[in-house]
DNA sequence: ATGAAAGCGCTAACAG
DNA sequence: CTGTTAGCGCTTTCAT
């Protein structure tokens, strides 16, 4: 019996020979190889890295933000032979706490995208079954590793950028601020109260600079047709801002694409910047002015301490650096 | 031992005070509940529904048309306690044939996006360790359950509607042929040879109308980028084709855009059609016409096959209704 | 180099 | 209604 096994495994020491014939006997059989159950069992592994996408599965796909995270981590993972479970986050607003895969799920290790604010119900989940967990783009809370990018630095650069051309007159878009998924313009009080931490430190990078944006307009979620919408709104209106700093590059593009359906010209009528740094085909031949940040290497970080959680070892969290990059989408006010 | 079982399945016979006696020592002893890994090696299930993305991951989650009949199947199998775990399909032409996860991770049932071509190694390592699976898009193979939509009547659908407005020098823009992905237009030796089963289907589509495309233009991936390279390449001639059939809608919108590049109108100089009805928002206000098919609602189907095939039971295939939906990107050739 | 045996944590069957 | 027990399939000692 522990001979079978070690032929199937190739690991300790075994006779080529003796291999060679349990292979034989066992594809007569129709023995396809060691049951993966038993061996999760014995090892106490599953081999299985759940990852919970903070936001309705549908929306996240749509969004290259994600997927290329999710990519990124895929690909580390996948030599280490440790395969992603997608679970999905918080839905609706009426719906239960969280998925009952989460509950009930094997998994390793858990990577949290999206997710870390401040009562977060899949946290406490994760950490009552005492499943080692990473947290992408979130708070930094107890007991968790958090891996993320310098989103207010970053934005305090646009926004800079902006100042320096000469804009006084700037509008923000703004991901959501909670799971309510409010659109439209948010008024101070509203600024006040606590909201999802990336919204809340894209937005406090731009008012870093001093700028007090003439409207802050927040969106149900990072799509382009919500940027469209947005777009709309703040550019069709005479007193209409002369830039709008944009906390994704999806927002910013809808933007782009609503200015010229009013036609404005961009940047000469209208300047627009984004943040992200992903490719934006339809544009072409326009170039998004943006911030990049390293969304590819950022799955493959997620993977290393993906590893590291794994082997049991203490992890440190991560801020990735993020950088400005000034494409055809932004230039000096109108005069 | 039965009894702690009991108080937290909530299955069986259990005085409700027996139950919340135990749940209090559990919390007590902080025992977080059932070990997942033992109750399926007692189950014999996993419930764990392997995916297996035929394409690399990057590129498939950059297209709508996966992630819509992922989110439709993660949808369905949500509620049943299914989880999904994602298995990359054969990337590289030099990759090793199957991914690791394929050959040795827990899954009850196999769920194969883009697969089922001739010789598939997915699909014997599936069946090997016997593996029920359902493939999406692909060939009908024995032992497989295949879902599909009617891929050559929508084709030609579109096609008649070209011919209907009188176009009769008409291009057609393909899907990849083969895991070369060559780029670029097609002879006849090609044509002839084996090719992946849904870009064949669509090219049958075209070619069932009579009409004999002007130029095949076959492209690496299903993205905007590369329909905009195939539009520069067949329009940027004086000989342009006055209409472009496309195999999907990425493509369709990279040629609409590539179009507009070159500074001609669409449909009065060009006409562009697609094929899958997704969302185009950058296209605004255009509107592609397009086959639509049913993406969502197959990701469901998908989940009730899953759910057929997980209760032993023998399943059909499937073919689902695709429909012409003409939109603003056609019209009657130039005069 | 090979074979025997224990036990991972659970649940279903059965005895009390 | 509650407690005992066997065994799911594997891997890892430990003897041989």
């Amino acid at each position: 019996m522990s001979t079978a096994s070690l032929a199937f495994s190739g690991a300790g020491p075994i006779a080529a020979a003796t291999r060679e014939r349990v292979l034989e006997s066992a594809r007569e059989l129709g023995y396809a190889g060691p049951n993966p159950l038993g061996r999760q069992l014995r090892r106490g592994r599953s081999g299985i890295v759940g990852v919970v996408i903070g936001d309705a599965l549908a929306r996240a796909f749509r969004d290259p933000v994600s997927t290329q995270v999710l990519d990124g981590l895929v690909g580390h993972l996948g030599p280490l032979d440790l395969g992603v479970l997608l679970v999905p986050g918080s839905a609706a607003p009426d719906a239960p706490a969280v998925d009952p895969l989460l509950e009930s799920a094997a998994m390793d290790v858990a990577v949290v995208m999206w997710g870390g604010n401040d009562d977060d119900p899949v946290l406490s989940t994760l950490q009552r079954r005492g499943i080692p967990t990473v947290v992408v783009e979130g708070r930094k809370l107890p007991g968790v590793c958090v891996v993320g990018i310098d989103d207010r630095t970053g934005m305090a650069a646009t926004t800079q950028h902006l100042l320096d051309l000469g804009h006084t007159r700037i509008a923000t878009v703004t991901l959501p601020m909670d799971r309510d998924r409010h659109e439209g313009p948010v008024d101070e009080a509203r600024l006040e109260r606590p909201m999802w931490e990336i919204t809340r430190r894209r937005l406090d990078g731009v008012l870093d600079t001093g700028v007090r944006p003439v409207v802050v307009y927040e969106t149900p979620a990072s799509l382009v047709e919500h940027g469209a919408s947005a777009g709309r709104a703040l550019l069709g209106e005479p007193d209409r801002p002369t830039a709008v700093v944009c906390q994704s590059d999806l927002l910013a593009s809808g933007v782009v694409l609503a200015a010229r359906e009013l036609g404005l010209r961009v940047p000469q009528d209208v300047s627009v910047a984004g943040f992200d740094g992903i490719e934006l085909p339809w544009l072409a031949p326009d170039e998004l002015t943006t911030v990049v940040q390293p969304l590819t290497d950022k799955g493959a970080t997620l993977g290393r301490i993906v590893e590291e959680l794994l082997a049991g070892e203490e992890v440190a969290d991560h801020e990735m650096p993020v950088s400005l990059r000034v494409g055809t989408t932004t230039g000096p006010p109108p005069a």
